[in-house]
DNA sequence: ACCATTTTATACCGTTCGGTATAGAATTGC
DNA sequence: GCAATTCTATACCGAACGGTATAAAATGGT
């Protein structure tokens, strides 16, 4: 057992930057030559450490999910804060990396599920996708039912509606970022999503 | 002048398939081979008769815009409806459409917009998409307005915010649609979406 | 120093892409 | 019937795709 030479680039680094090409152009629409380009590497440099193309994006979309999407839900569970306020933190911050705060354009899973569909994507791919897109939704259903056990949200509504609801929402500020909004435009919106929840007395 | 071989398949039918195959795959997503596949004639007629790729995506987009898109406006000007009743048959309208009551999964736009954003779309191509996103907030922006001179909608509502919530909402749907959400489902949220505009009294 | 091992860089593989040349089949005008 | 014209079908083009063979450059163990 011996080592050999030592690689020269950072893994994380380079996956990071694979993230962001998938984010922008999803699975099939990332060439190889768009990925090791943005990844600083040469094909068998990523093929040696990744393994190949599906790999890669398996790995960029858990990258994904740990360092970004997971990112916005700590503004659900701030304390002492009212349930309305942690709620639109939460939206708030996700339109924000929409908007390309800290990101291309849009949303990771957005951009694959829409591409799923089309079903060119390699099998082991579209499952990882199809397993990932249904966390925004378990996380905000479990966010209204613990909301609802300590009396912060009105037992007439539905969380699991609600959460199906705010991520519907969001798929569509999404889309709308991928179609040039700008923030401030998107926010605009936001109160009037957040009605459903607060109807504002007359 | 002299007439030749007559063409032995109808263009309109087959810009129909080609507009249902960029539908389900987007601009790029979509090969000659699946086109002319699902079209049922083979290149050098497609070349013939739509000039290349790029002009077939324009005339097929164009067809979705006047035999697709325009079909779910209808509901908002019923006479004798009340504006919220109008509202939600518009809306179910489309969400049944983007389930795939006639046509592929999803919205024909929302998959183009999305693949747009990579910017791996000829020039023409994507000015068409470019062009045609802001239809459906014209639409519901003049509706809104409309609603408001003829006093069925409060002047306390923004109609171009309102506009934006429902398109961004509609946007999302169509990305819960492609990620094989069932009608039933997102009908639940119809009447949470349609609250913004009436809120519930207490 | 030297060999085993690992990474890098270049060049290449078969396949598929959008697009076209070419030849045959079908239709009209005369 | 015959020439001119138009469509269809097969075969092909250069380019780009995902992936790899191969050899040089760089490291660690002894």
């Amino acid at each position: 057992m011996a080592g050999g030479r030592q690689r020269s680039f950072d893994k994380q680094q380079a996956l990071e930057q694979a993230m962001r090409v998938f984010w922008q152009k999803g699975y099939v629409g990332a060439s190889l030559m768009d990925l090791t380009t943005s990844m600083g590497i040469n094909k068998p440099s990523m093929y040696a450490a990744f393994g190949n193309k599906e790999q890669l994006f398996i790995l960029a979309t858990q990258n994904y999910l740990q360092n970004y999407a997971a990112d916005h839900a700590v503004f659900l569970h701030q304390p002492d804060t009212p349930l309305i306020t942690r709620l639109k933190n939460y939206l708030m911050s996700a339109v924000a990396s929409q908007c390309g705060k800290d990101g291309p354009k849009g949303c990771y899973l957005s951009v694959c599920v829409t591409e799923a569909a089309a079903e060119d994507m390699p099998a082991a791919a579209q499952q990882t996708i199809h397993q990932a897109k249904g966390l925004a939704e378990q996380t905000l259903t479990q966010f209204f039912q613990q909301a609802q056990a300590e009396q912060q949200l009105s037992e007439t509504h539905d969380p699991v509606v609600l959460a199906q609801y705010f991520v519907t929402w969001l798929h569509g500020t999404a889309a709308m970022a991928r179609a040039d909004k700008c923030l401030t435009e998107l926010e605009a919106t936001i109160d009037l999503a957040l009605k459903v929840i607060e109807p504002k007395p007359h």
